[in-house]
DNA sequence: ATGGTCGGCAACCGA
């Protein structure tokens, strides 16, 4: 079983370069997050002729979540809760085996904003919801946008980037919350001394060639997903042709 | 060097 994992910045924008990677990889499910899309709009015609089932929750402008599955779902659902107001940063899909949870976490702006309060929340709610949802042995796959770099590994200066957003202590607190629940950190498993980059600013000239990078795109697992998780790699190399932040996806296989 | 880049969408916002 193929995981995959892709912030899309604008899903239409990226549709070829999403299919072209579906026809590579195959992946039996891709998370997508920042689909920039609403719902009437969402290719779902395109990814039905890729082969896949898609699944999805999304607004004007802003967020947005997929899933998209080869494998047919027993079900699908979005947000905290069926009375959540906000369905577009969570999605969770039931398969026969296991259950996939996407999070499009929020970004947090700057540590002293209001946004920067609201990421802290939300995890705390997410805690609660993957404490209340599931039991440790249920095999539940985590996989999005985290917006957070767990280590000093996991970012290009650590000691620079120290209490930056997404590289924030009070982050790695809730974040460790969530964590002592039982997940592993797939990648990481597989690969314990590659730094792994997921996003590089395109604000700053060149970030990829300099290697300027965060890891803050990840696929966690419940210790009965994460035991048979049989490898993991970033797929972050960029045809030439291609802007570099247009493909990263973060991948693991499961004998699930 | 006090700027630089995206997507969405129609003036800026969020990342």
């Amino acid at each position: 079983m193929k995981i995959a994992s892709f912030n899309a910045n604008g899903i239409r924008a990226r549709m070829p370069v999403v299919l072209r990677w579906l026809e590579e990889q195959v992946p039996d499910v891709l998370c997508i997050q920042e689909t920039k899309v609403q719902d009437s709009q969402f290719p779902v015609n395109a990814f039905e002729d890729a082969g896949y089932h898609s699944f999805f929750r999304g607004q004007k402008s802003y967020n947005g979540v997929a899933v998209i599955s080869r494998i047919p779902p027993v079900s699908a659902c979005f947000g905290f809760n069926p009375d959540d107001d906000e369905q577009v940063r969570l999605a969770r899909i039931d398969f026969d085996r296991f259950t996939v949870v996407n999070t499009y976490v929020p970004q947090g702006q700057s540590p002293d904003s209001e946004k920067f309060q609201y990421k802290l929340d939300w995890l705390s709610r997410l805690r609660s919801y993957f404490e209340t949802g599931f039991s440790a042995s249920d095999p539940l796959i985590w996989a999005g946008d985290f917006n957070i770099a767990p280590h000093p590994i996991d970012v290009y200066d650590p000691q620079a980037l120290a209490g930056s957003v997404c590289y924030h202590p009070l982050e790695h607190r809730a974040l460790d919350a969530i964590r002592r629940l039982g997940f592993t950190d797939v990648y990481r498993k597989h690969k314990p001394d590659d730094p792994g980059f997921s996003f590089w600013d395109y604000r700053i000239p060149n970030a990829l060639k300099r290697k300027l990078g965060w890891r803050i795109d990840h696929i966690w697992a419940t210790a009965s997903a994460a035991e048979k998780s049989r490898s993991a790699w970033i797929d972050a190399e960029p045809r030439t042709w291609e802007k570099p932040s247009d493909h990263t996806f973060i991948v693991a296989v499961f004998d699930l």
